[in-house]
DNA sequence: ACCTATCGTTTACAGTTGTAAACTCAGTTT
DNA sequence: AAACTGAGTTTACAACTGTAAACGATAGGT
């Protein structure tokens, strides 16, 4: 069970490595190159290299198995997600989140009880949001502060 | 007003200068430096390159103004706030970012027209949405595909 | 007309990322 | 036992990023 808490970032491309071990649950080198392969235009060398850096970067963990190892996610994949996501907004202006909000969910192909269970939290947020969140741009003392 | 679209991205430290411009309209570039300054712990030299490669990507455009430039954005603050999230999103699992929207949207301060802006929208998407959304980690052709 | 304060440009440099070949070592095959 | 094969490790290298100093030209003051 995946729990710790990654101080470095995972990259693109080493993303799409994880994808592939977090979905299989563990997976042998072997495994997740051929897979890759099919998906990518990458070398093997190309995805023994990012497999190698997720393992020293603390993603992946190994169990010796004979003359390999089996890889296992040492992350949470909803967990790297979110943080990944908040990292994101979390740079961008505040007033403008939710607007991006609004865009990334038309764009998004969401399920019934994902769209349910987002309605059911906004209206519970609702009772206490803000009428308006102001933008975070300039330093709070700037005189022409939006 | 800004519209290009932008063939390079712009990375976390030249989103902070985009951000003051994009606040401001426009802004000289000791305008821009003076607030940076204040905001993180860059040295003026630091702002000035990122202000250049801004300009050299085409993300801000200029204006001469007597012996110095005026800047301001090429590209539009929500366009590029709403492909980056979608971008980010992009490279997650189909199945999990409902999730993270929930976790995004539990963390995230929206305002109220935000709100129910969001759960119009997502009550419209509930028409057509799937029972579930699958996982895409794996190539279709999978034995074991989720 | 000369000096100086700027503003923008050039150069710098280490760390990260994408991409991949080369190498090493331990089992497996003959 | 010698050769081979495949898994993991080392090395490579250019582009991109974060961070910043140095430089060159030019408008303004004296």
């Amino acid at each position: 069970m995946p729990t710790t808490e990654l101080t470095a970032t995972i990259t693109d491309a080493e993303w799409r490595v994880m994808r592939i071990v977090w979905t299989l649950g563990q997976a042998d080198s072997h495994t997740i190159i051929d897979l890759l392969v099919r998906q990518h235009d990458w070398k093997p060398a190309t995805i023994k290299t990012l497999i190698g850096r997720l393992v020293k970067k603390g993603a992946l963990g190994t169990t010796k198995d004979g003359r390999q190892y089996i890889y296992h996610p040492l992350v949470a994949e909803q967990a790297a997600m979110d943080t990944a996501l908040t990292t994101e907004l979390s740079q961008m202006c505040a007033m403008c989140r939710g607007k991006s909000f609004v865009h990334a969910i038309d764009e998004t192909e969401l399920s019934q009880d994902d769209i349910q269970t987002l309605i059911s939290h906004l209206q519970k947020k609702l009772t206490t949001a803000p009428t308006a969140v102001s933008c975070d741009c300039l330093p709070a003392d700037y005189e022409g502060s939006c």
